[in-house]
DNA sequence: GATTTTAATTTAGTCAAGCTAAAATTTATT
DNA sequence: AATAAATTTTAGCTTGACTAAATTAAAATC
């Protein structure tokens, strides 16, 4: 949080549940029923009446499959275009591996890109969790795991599935990979 | 925020403030002046005995000079196949414009991803409709309208927003344009 | 268009948690 | 050992986090 940016008021966070909670086509029922919750409060809280502990807070993130900081950062200038040049990037804080944030993505958002880059022999943990993923091998390439299945991923394979079956991927090349990723999650590492 | 991995407990949470407040050489007096909340709140608040409402939250973390992110220790998680060369290609009923389907996709899916060709000249046509929409240009060269911003698109630049907005793309490139989309919707044109 | 159903908002509360002030204890400094 | 600083504990207030139920608004159905 910066001093220069004050922090979001009840209105503006509200704002951004509802915002989140119709891009996702969800009624208030669902999310009060989900969030262990009831309507008139989620109401109140969309409308700013009314503010949520932090951990009924944490919940509602949950149940809208975003991130506190996707609800929080509602003054964050929103730009649709990420120059190549001017992608923002990140240490995953391993030898070699990096990701490029594009763009901060708009408040009500389903989709997260990233570019991801890794080395060779680059092994990703196994993951399993609920949610899609959408893969645009851009170089290098894959042994992609999904369940049982084994994928070899060349220059302009992609990959889509369901994530709540069990994967992971090995850079198989003698070059470092570019993948680019849109996923339903916020995700900084692969 | 994801299924596998329950919210952090208060006490994790206040242990992580301690950390960092810890880090910064900070007494509990001066956290507690600068938040403007007494000092035995923040002892209780970093024991774990009290949690702090919201906006109080957030204020630690400012005066903290942190993230929420960082103090709520959220991970972010990880996550398949279409060969290059067995995409599906369609002809768009256009001369030199087609795409290519990637994959089937799965029931349920959010996402609709596809690989637009289009010949040097084409612009689309002015769409504007509930949803939300990933591109990335692999090759050629695009005037981007959104709303009433311009944008130049050249290989490796991404764009991504809500297609509430007006929004129409033309190919200023002496070649075809190659464009792989992600969008909230099936789509066989842009 | 009328009616029914669904979704959201409003109202009127409860009660405990967010937070206090002050006392007590612990830790650090001299 | 004495003092100062830092932290914890205690006892309590009050208001906001949240409820249940009624009402209204919006969407769906006939």
């Amino acid at each position: 949080m910066q001093d220069a940016r004050p922090e979001p008021s009840n209105e503006e966070i509200g704002f951004a549940i509802r915002r989140r909670r119709k891009a996702l086509g969800k009624t208030l029922v669902e999310v009060a029923e989900a969030t262990e919750l009831t309507v008139g409060f989620i109401s109140q809280v969309e409308r700013g009446i009314s503010a949520p502990s932090l951990s009924s807070f944490m919940r509602i993130a949950r149940v809208l499959n975003t991130s506190i900081e996707q609800l929080l950062n509602v003054s964050e200038p929103f730009e649709p275009l990420t120059k190549a040049e001017h992608r923002q990037s990140y240490s995953l804080g391993e030898n070699g591996r990096w990701y490029e944030k594009l763009g901060p993505g708009f408040s009500g958002a389903l989709f997260y890109p990233c570019i991801i880059h890794r080395p060779p022999g680059h092994v990703a943990e196994m993951m399993q969790h609920k949610g899609e993923v959408f893969c645009y091998l851009i170089s290098g390439e894959l042994e992609y795991h999904l369940g049982d299945k084994v994928f070899e991923m060349k220059p302009g394979d992609t990959i889509h599935h369901d994530t709540s079956e069990k994967h992971f991927s090995k850079v198989v090349s003698d070059e470092e990979s570019v993948e680019l990723w849109v996923s339903s999650h916020p995700m900084t590492s692969h």
